[in-house]
DNA sequence: TGTGTAGCTTGATATGAGTCAAAACAGGGA
DNA sequence: TCCCTGTTTTGACTCATATCAAGCTACACA
């Protein structure tokens, strides 16, 4: 079940706050001085874990609030009349998950956690209530959605230009980046997502995903096992991921 | 020729206005009470025309305004770094254009006009200061820019998991109910972009497009002289549309 | 009235990725 | 420890769509 707006942890404790998190200036506080971060800090419900292949929401859901993913990562997907499903995004720590949906009062997706996972829960209507009287968040609620807006685009770009290679070494790239803006190894990771997602993703089958995988190994490329990743060779990857079409 | 709405009938107006703008139900005024529409009125910049093939805008250009198309239709582009473009999305009568961009100072995508198009320009830093004051405006823009979001990726689920055939049931509908919507004919209309445009933003080759035409054709789907389209069997098209996937 | 050029259509062929099938490999629970 | 079930890999074959090549429209312009 989806049972959202569940405790709201009350004062008295020195309750984390948006101040002291981690991830503060990845998140909405980047916009904010100390005085509107409290603000947010006390509409924001804290500290929702999700396990692995949990939702977090569910397409068609009515739909009150976002999620900033705090640790863990997350999987939105869409799922068509017909039945077929395809995931839009992965999220990550700093990540804002549910834009997709301010348009509307249902969920425009579905949110999975790929693993454990916490995130904080924001309401839209104070979050709106919050943007109309802080220009910053104003704006920046606006910059996160456009961003969205070039992901989604950037993501249609490669499903209808790019090899299955060319995909899924800019996925890897762009992972890479993920972590390394988040002061992890950009080299050395664990893909929170399986083969399937990333199948599904880049519009591939998961058959096609495996072959690259080991083609970029024996290429050395990276070093895979399983979801154990190695980045080896960068500079090739990146110039595998822009094409080889000579324009 | 797909002319339409363009005549704006001033008569004795001073100058045009939101107010009596046919596009109102549309557009952005939408969300507003008639006198929000007034203090929007004066910073919009009306009448900026534009001939087919003109650029409105140009990616990696400096970003300061969104554009509402008045009439003609407009197609936004981005290009990738290794040369390639794909077009994003086509934009017609009442639709606000370059909202991609409004995380950044430079434009995230280049449009240009398909025909003869007429636009309203409005300023975003008047429109983020307008939102602000404006409950209902800053809403709006949430809704804008999250469909903005769920289009694309429709588009995805597109791009990633249906045929030539059914991608192209399903922008004919698509086109057809955005005629509809204008109160134009949803079964007899002009395509406004070109064979080559479709094939790009729909992932396909040009070849591919025009055999899938002239196979709607035989089958009595559709007909097509050109530009010139007219939807014979709604129905098998939107059953074509939704894919013969049985699940 | 003719000619150029861009857009569209049609045919023949090649190929990247999907599909089907099956084996290898986890990893969690009793 | 050994299933059991889900994930990943590998191989053989097929197919949808791209590519290459050419002819066809049709409108713009001299």
């Amino acid at each position: 079940m989806n049972q959202s707006i569940s405790v709201r942890q009350t004062s008295t404790m020195t309750k984390s706050s948006c101040q002291y998190c981690s991830l503060s200036n990845l998140c909405l506080p980047l916009a904010l001085d100390s005085n509107d971060m409290n603000k947010l800090d006390e509409v924001v419900n804290r500290d929702r874990i999700f396990n692995r292949g949990e939702q977090i929401f569910n397409q068609n859901a009515p739909f009150h609030s976002c999620f900033a993913v705090k640790s863990g990562a997350v999987k939105t997907s869409v799922v068509t009349e017909s039945g077929e499903e395809q995931i839009t995004g992965f999220f990550m720590p700093g990540d804002l998950v549910g834009l997709d949906s301010m348009s509307d009062d249902t969920h425009a997706s579905t949110a999975k956690a790929l693993e454990r996972t916490s995130v904080c829960e924001i309401p839209v209507d104070q979050l709106e209530k919050l943007a109309h009287v802080m220009p910053g968040l104003q704006h920046h609620m606006f910059h996160l959605m456009s961003q969205e807006i070039r992901n989604s685009h950037q993501l249609s770009v490669l499903l209808s230009k790019n090899t299955a290679e060319e995909r899924i070494a800019a996925l890897l790239l762009s992972l890479s980046t993920r972590f390394h803006r988040r002061k992890l190894s950009p080299t050395h990771f664990n893909l929170p997502m399986a083969r399937n997602d990333i199948a599904n993703f880049l519009g591939l089958a998961v058959e096609t995903v495996s072959r690259v995988f080991t083609r970029f190994q024996n290429q050395g490329l990276i070093r895979a096992r399983g979801r154990d990743i190695e980045l080896v060779n960068v500079d090739a990857l990146q110039i595998m991921a822009l094409g080889n079409n000579q324009s």
